[in-house]
DNA sequence: TACATAGTGTTATATTATAACATTTTAAAT
DNA sequence: ATTTAAAATGTTATAATATAACACTATGTA
C-alpha cells in the first residue's frame, strides 16, 4: 500500500502525464510534454521523478531509462518491483504475483544473505506481438 | 555453457580489461583505459560491448550502466541473468543459483506468458557493509 | 574471384543526468 | 504570529552515456 503523500505541483503534473500514458516515459519526452505548464528545465523533471520513485507513484525501467506509474497497490513503495517488457513494441506491464514476490523476497544468496529491494525485467513477445 | 567465439582484437582488449576487474567498469572509464591500445573512440568501446554482451562473454548491470564478466558458465548467452548489488560499495555479484534460475524460467505471467529472458537485480549490504 | 558479413576508424551529434547556487514554499515548533 | 528547518523550486552550465552516418578493411565462403 502506498503511504500518502501530497504532491507538489511539479510533481502532480509529472506524475499526471506519466499516470495518463500508455507506455512508459523517458525524462526529456516528459519535459516536451510539461514546458506549456512552465516545467522548463531537465532537473525539474529528475527532481519530481526522484521523488515519486522513491515514494512508489513510480517506477523506472531501467533498461529503458523510462518511467511508469505504479498500479500495484501491494508494491512495497519502490522496493520490489517486477516487470515484462515486449521486445518487439517495447509494451511494458508491472507484474504483480503474490507468488514472484514471495519467493525473490525469501530469496537467500550462497552466503544466506537475503534481499528485501530488488527489480526484476522479464522480456518476451507481448500478445498483440506473438 | 558459453559458446566459444574467437574475439577480435578489439573485443578481447575490452574483454581482457573487465575480466581483470574487481568491479563493473563503465564505457568511458574504459575508454580511458585502452586508449593508449589504440582504442581512442566511444563507438568502437560500444561496439566491443555490444558484441561481448551479446554472446554473454559479459553483462550489463543496467541500474548502474556499467558492465561485469560474467563467471558463471550456466549462464544461457546474456539472457537470464541475476545480481546482487552492494547499495553502499557498489560490489557487484553474479547470482548463480539453480533454483531461482529455474523459478524465473518456468515463472507464468497472468496470462500464462513464459519469459525465457530476464534481468534481476538484488539491493542490499554486502558481507563488510553491514 | 566474387560476394556477403562483420569489424574498424573517424567525426559529429543525440540522449540521459547531475553540479552548483540563489530563492521560495511548506509545515512544524516555540 | 514568529522562528526555523526541511523540502521544493528556478536557473545556468556541464557531465556522463550512447548512437548516427559514412568510408574503409578484414574474414570467411561459394
Ligand atoms: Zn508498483
Ligand atoms: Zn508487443
Ligand atoms: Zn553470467
Ligand atoms: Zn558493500
Amino acid at each position: 500500500m502506498h503511504k500518502e503523500h501530497t504532491l507538489t505541483k511539479n510533481q502532480q503534473i509529472i506524475f499526471d502525464l506519466i499516470d495518463k500514458s500508455s507506455e512508459p516515459m523517458k525524462a526529456y519526452s516528459i519535459l516536451f510534454n510539461v514546458q506549456k505548464k512552465g516545467i522548463k528545465a531537465p532537473l525539474q523533471v529528475y527532481r519530481a521523478l526522484d521523488k515519486l520513485v522513491e515514494i512508489g507513484k513510480i517506477h523506472k525501467i531501467e533498461s529503458r531509462n523510462a518511467f511508469i506509474a505504479c498500479h500495484n497497490s501491494s508494491c512495497q513503495v519502490a522496493k520490489a518491483t517486477a516487470f515484462s517488457i515486449c521486445e518487439i513494441c517495447e509494451k511494458v506491464t508491472e507484474i504483480s504475483s503474490a507468488g514472484l514476490s514471495k519467493y525473490l523476497a525469501n530469496f537467500k544468496d550462497k552466503d544466506g544473505m537475503k534481499y528485501s529491494k530488488y527489480n526484476l525485467e522479464f522480456f518476451g513477445l507481448c500478445k498483440k506481438c506473438r
